[in-house]
DNA sequence: TATTGTTATACTCTATAACTATA
DNA sequence: TATAGTTATAGAGTATAACAATA
């Protein structure tokens, strides 16, 4: 019963501590803190983040594709690009061919403001999380990759 | 470019598939579709479920205690426990000690609640996540105790 | 009829600050 | 003065259903 320096009384967690569930959850909730301290002061939040960045990546790309891609809900996407579309990051455009289609475009504004944070961004990932080696955290993404599909190693040749 | 069945047109993420921010928050989803698929029957949230049965571990366990253990704001724990105590799961009581603490634990009632979901509970963690092998599970709940500190394995001898 | 996106409502969880009662 | 818990409010994100426009 090694004390810890703030002598925190220890919590038995039972099977817990075997929860992949409640791992990814604890897990999740430090990485967050982290990207809170880098990115805390622009306003931004994870999903925010990723929403926009995708769109770079992905010029006139579905609303729907996106919302499907980043797990996002419909109606909450529907928010967030309006949000993105008020500050003038974020271009709507709805293509002849579906017109009950929303495409999806960074205006130059957008694309100046992703470039600027997309530093920030590699910087933030490039800091390794506390307690695991470079390999460890290569290993981690690896094994959440595959078990999300999001593998581009190891399924496809 | 191998079209999935659904011919859902392809993302580029970038740098996403490589953030394990991202990682976990889109594993954690579908770890907590899979729980609702098993618990949702109950009324019952992972956090809930967690928190109860933290409880029915550590009897007499201190509200702050329980809180910082699994990462719940102090705030959010007193309308939980409030509500546990309205169904007559949990019981709360003063020390005589410190009269500012509040002691957790089960209810006759709770304890028999604990016991009949924790079957439930041990067979949705023991159903693989897709796509993992055992192996792989066993690899990424290790990684994942280890970045979060609750390694009970390799950093404790 | 089915699909794309929107609106509206409710709920979980987080963040924050002000408050009480103890210590 | 500090700590344990409470209350209140705001926000992110999710769940759900009803809806309009279009296919």
């Amino acid at each position: 019963m090694a004390a810890g320096v703030e002598a925190e009384p220890e919590v038995e967690l039972g099977e817990l501590t075997a929860s992949l569930g409640f791992l990814l959850r604890i897990a999740q909730i430090e990485r967050f803190e982290r990207f809170f301290e880098s990115f805390g002061d622009s306003g931004l939040t994870p999903g925010a983040w990723s929403i926009l960045f995708v769109i770079g990546r992905n010029p006139a790309i579905r609303q729907g594709v996106l919302a499907r891609a980043l797990h996002v809900k419909p109606a909450h996407m529907t928010k967030t690009v309006r949000a993105f579309e008020d500050r003038g990051l974020v271009e709507r455009r709805v293509p002849q061919d579906d017109r009950r289609a929303v495409e999806l475009s960074l205006t130059a504004a957008g694309r100046d403001w992703v470039d600027r944070h997309s530093a920030r961004f590699s910087a933030h990932e490039a800091a390794l999380p506390a307690r695991l080696t470079a390999k460890e955290t290569d290993q981690l993404a690896r094994l959440l990759r595959k078990m999300t599909g999001l593998a581009t190693d190891g399924t496809q040749p």
